[in-house]
DNA sequence: CGAGTATATTCGGATATACTCATACAGTCA
DNA sequence: TGACTGTATGAGTATATCCGAATATACTCG
């Protein structure tokens, strides 16, 4: 939050922007895409998510930017849009290997 | 992402730290504290917050680890857990800030 | 102890979001 | 053109989440 003013309409899209990625779903198909460019027919082989739910859910990621899509012919090839997108992944789940580290520890000591 | 493999339960994880910055009211209270330790009143004066949503915020802002908690006496002192906090709210921000430049940049163009 | 204050929690209604099923919409190829 | 395939979308339902009002809890001080 660089911003020099945050009004209630950049909270609003901001917090958009993080509730996509507060889907367990979704979080599960950008994991999908990290190693480069699957169809909606691929991805609904490697995840095990139906193809409508799959469908909707990356034109909800399209739409905010995470990722993007190359239609060729009938398929569609979806990519992570740039590497912040995985960037922004890590940071979390660093904090999550953090905090059970730190559970551990702590249940050591104890 | 850097998990050697991500779980069903892992991704769960990940997503319910993301949902709890996929809210506009929570993205406004970490901004509150940005620039150091708040009490819930203070809070409520500043953001124009109702108390109990504050509190029921901060109380989920607390279980995720990105606030921490102090008391003393009456007052319960909350601040942000760590630097990272900020940075992860500043890396979607910045994403915004392209979006928006990139569509004025198309607007132009046209 | 009893009043007063700061914070936390419970309850209930309203709203949003995800999921499934069925269907529509391309695009390909015989 | 007509059958076929991959992808997107509409409708309906189930579930989750937010918020406000009221209440509970914890601490201080007279």
């Amino acid at each position: 939050m660089r911003q020099s003013r945050m009004t209630p309409a950049l909270f609003e899209l901001v917090a958009a922007r993080f509730k996509a990625f507060g889907e367990p779903v979704r979080l599960q198909i950008l994991h999908a895409l990290a190693d480069g460019e699957h169809t909606v027919s691929e991805l609904v082989g490697s995840t095990a998510i139906a193809q409508a739910n799959l469908s909707r859910h990356l034109q909800q990621l399209l739409a905010l930017g995470f990722v993007t899509r190359r239609k060729r012919g009938l398929f569609a090839y979806y990519r992570l849009a740039d590497r912040e997108v995985l960037k922004l992944c890590e940071l979390m789940c660093g904090r999550l290997e953090k905090e059970t580290t730190a559970r551990k520890a702590a249940l050591k000591s104890a």
